[in-house]
DNA sequence: GTGAAAGCGCTAACAT
DNA sequence: ATGTTAGCGCTTTCAC
């Protein structure tokens, strides 16, 4: 392995001038420079991130917890993260904390979670942390900012923390009033089920939302058109079988708290016999990628762009700026699709 | 910040055998050792990873290497690497390629490619290296030899690398065979398409078992009941219509190279009138998530497990195992769900 | 089984 | 603009 001393001497320099020749400072003649240059090149010379770390105390690397990797919103936050971060020259170490798999709740004697915060975070191996959709307890925020490192939080608020979030309030709302502007008026919710609340109750705050338009316009949401299900199109699938099965109700449309669910509730509606949007209307959140295939419509919220983001916020922390702590609200869009479209004559005469 | 000093002071040992105690070496007297732990706890001491790996050379990192970040099965793939490296002690970064952002073929002169091998690899910052479905020139080859690092590469083969792939062929032919014991005849394949034979030319080996099992009952592949797609749904749809809209011929089965494109089949074939398997049955491979909700059969080719296969072999290297360089066949098997039948009374009577 | 001491390879004052 | 030097915090011979 070459090291610095090796480049010096070809280069006919000290240690120091090819350190800051190859860290791009700024003190450093251009001859001088480009002579360090040509050495390194020649003898192959790489830093030695440990050396390099040890003496700078950088490690030019970011550390990302997630709570699932075969997620597509988690993958696609990811991707954006992953994307920016190689541009700046950053690596990026990957920890996963699945909340299912026992790293959820019981937070002061999971060890998992335990040893990421007091292990693999402390033993300085990053230079700053993405958390996703992670909600921290008290020692845990604490850890964090004992170890004084930048961290942004996708997902929030966090404490003392710079997060982004959606707000899950108003996408649902703006996406039942989609519904409600085309004239529907039993609009029946498919929320997310209880194991998803960790993630700062997201279920029921779109829930919520699905509430609070209906009674803007003087409804109210009527629980027997609220079900449960687990985010996929499996569980969407049958959460709409049952409420279009149910001879008490009849909704003219579906809102679903992710895109999937939505799927799954298109493909319900069609196995029964039922067009969409002749029929029954469906609208989800996300922008996953199979909706413009499956024609639905959904309010985007552009992950990877949250991935992006949360890197951004980070290497400005990186240089040097204060970080903000508190919220900042995340960029969400209605798109329209096919699966949304006025009700049946039928409902609208009898309502 | 802690530093193994004051560890050592108040255990009342030398700093040497604070770090062996904490490395776990045998050569420390059990209650040296735990006066060496309590006071570690007490202090709340954490090692120093840049010093520590700068110290012994190891870094208790491995570097992991795919082509999508978003894609099925490299996701699954990745969630089998990072819990067994987790489980381990080991971190992971993780790098991307991605070949159609240009990060393919032009290998001489891609940027971030060569970034990628000329300097994040030789950094120092990873003890190993997994790189998933990444076929290698000569160069990035030798690369990594000089690194003299353990690598494992899932598909292959690798020249001098220890590689692990499924046998696109057989997996193919199995498929196929699956149909032919059904009594199908005229078996429609949708391969991969172009871009995606940078993975070791997976579309072209499932098409060759394709036509190889054709070939074992004496049938000949017909070219018009080939179609290329990208891997998805969508492009699944797409060739689906395609070949159920031409009158020249009249398919009773489709085999798709994946199970994505099987699915886009399955819904074609739905929107085209035809049930499934009563008009058409319908095959994939991978063993997708989805498969088990449309019912899809398939030939599952256990993604997470191929990760932590890999994992186990680098650990095995990593503790001074000689690597035996080399291509091991990964195991799949036929999952038969309700996508597959006999065909259709007409097709057997009018073959 | 334990300690002393010599690095690991680099960066950052400080000096010039 | 460049060189000198003192570490960064740990691990690992080598002694004992």
């Amino acid at each position: 392995m070459t090291k610095i001393q090796k480049v010096a001497d070809l280069a006919g320099v000290s240690t120091a001038t090819v350190s800051r020749a190859l860290a791009g400072k700024p003190s450093v003649s251009p001859a001088t420079r480009s002579r360090v240059e040509a050495a390194a090149r020649e003898l192959d010379y790489v830093v030695s991130a440990s050396a390099s770390s040890l003496a700078s105390g950088k490690t030019r690397n970011v550390g990302v917890v997630v709570p699932f990797i075969d997620s597509w919103f988690y993958v696609s936050v990811l991707k954006g993260i992953q994307r920016s971060l190689a541009d700046a020259g950053y690596d990026l170490t990957l920890y996963h904390l699945d909340p299912h798999a026992g790293d959820g709740q019981p937070r002061p004697d999971n060890p998992r979670r335990r040893r990421l915060f007091d292990e693999f975070l402390r033993r300085g191996r990053v230079d700053a942390l993405i958390a996703v959709s992670l909600e921290l307890d008290r020692a845990e925020l604490e850890s964090l900012t004992a170890i004084n490192k930048p961290v942004v939080g996708i997902g929030g608020p966090l404490p003392g923390i710079q997060t982004l979030s959606l707000d899950d309030h108003e996408v649902a709302k703006l996406a039942v009033e989609h519904l409600l502007a085309l004239g529907h008026r039993s609009i029946a919710h498919i929320a997310g089920d209880q194991d998803f609340e960790i993630d700062f109750h997201l279920p029921a705050h779109r829930r919520e939302g699905w509430e609070d338009a209906l009674s803007g316009v003087g409804l109210t949401a009527d629980p027997s058109l609220l079900r449960t299900a687990d985010f996929t199109i499996a569980g969407g699938y049958d959460a709409t079988l049952q409420l279009l099965g149910d001879p008490r109700i009849s909704p003219t449309a579906v809102f679903a708290a992710s895109d999937e669910m939505a799927i799954g509730a298109m493909l319900a509606a069609r196995d029964l016999g039922r067009s969409v949007p002749g029929d029954l209307s469906v609208i989800g959140i996300d922008g996953h990628e199979l909706s413009d295939f499956f024609g639905l419509t959904t309010v985007d919220q552009f992950p990877e762009v949250q991935g992006r983001h949360a890197v951004e916020i980070l290497l400005h922390q990186l240089d040097g700026d204060r970080p903000e702590p508190g919220n900042e609200d995340l960029p969400y869009e209605l798109v329209v699709r096919k699966s949304t479209g006025p009700p049946p004559a039928a409902a609208v005469s009898a309502s």
